[in-house]
DNA sequence: CACGCGATTTGG
DNA sequence: CAAATCGCGTGT
């Protein structure tokens, strides 16, 4: 098992968002590690792509994205759930990888206390979900991948799931064209 | 500085 | 199907 370094970030956000699917994410929490396998990402494919943040430039949210690669960009969203993203691609060309959902494999306990005691195995079924069971939020905004609180492994498996493509979901204010494209990405048969 | 809305989740 | 809930972007 080894740990994923930043320049594992440094291509085109649509290419990291497959390869992010089977890795591992941790996160140290009270003295406890928590995290599972990634088994869906969307990409975000910068100002030219209208569902992306950085479509209407660099701002005080956006800018994390702006900066070099592999590096959250957490921000908060309908007012209470929190979102993880990574950044991707080259210095100043703002993409990013969101993480949409885990299949958890440790620290299912806490996680589900985080969680807010739900008895159902639907931990991080979603992207606001798996922040609140990992208890990311925007405290960890512009922290480096390989930072010790949040990082990500490769894991070596042996069989491998099949990768389902299709278009993202809650874009609808982006445009027709942006809307189609297939740049959301889910591991079946995860195991 | 006021206003509108959102890369969601949950419960009815 | 609608509420919860607040930071950010836009325009005054």
């Amino acid at each position: 098992m080894s740990r994923l370094s930043p320049d594992f970030f440094a291509r085109d956000a649509v290419s990291v968002a497959r390869d992010l699917l089977g890795k591992l994410l941790l996160r140290s929490h009270h003295g406890k590690t928590l995290g599972g396998i990634i088994i869906e990402t969307e990409a975000y494919l910068g100002e030219e792509d209208s569902a992306c943040h950085a479509s209407r430039g660099c701002t005080p949210r956006t800018r994390v994205m702006y900066g070099a690669p592999g590096h959250y960009y957490v921000y908060l969203i309908y007012g209470m759930y929190h979102m993880l993203n990574i950044v991707t691609g080259e210095q100043g060309h703002p993409q990013a990888v969101l993480v949409r959902a885990l299949q958890p494999v440790q620290g299912m306990e806490l996680m589900r206390e985080l969680r807010g005691g739900v008895v159902n195995n639907r931990l991080c079924d979603g992207p606001g979900k798996l922040c609140q069971a990992l208890a990311i939020d925007r405290e960890l905004n512009a922290r480096p991948v390989d930072s010790d609180v949040l990082w990500l492994e490769n894991v070596l498996q042996m069989t491998q799931g099949r990768i389902l493509a299709g278009p993202r979901v809650g874009i609808g204010y982006a445009d027709q064209e942006d809307q189609r494209k297939p740049w959301r990405f889910i591991l079946e048969d995860a195991s």
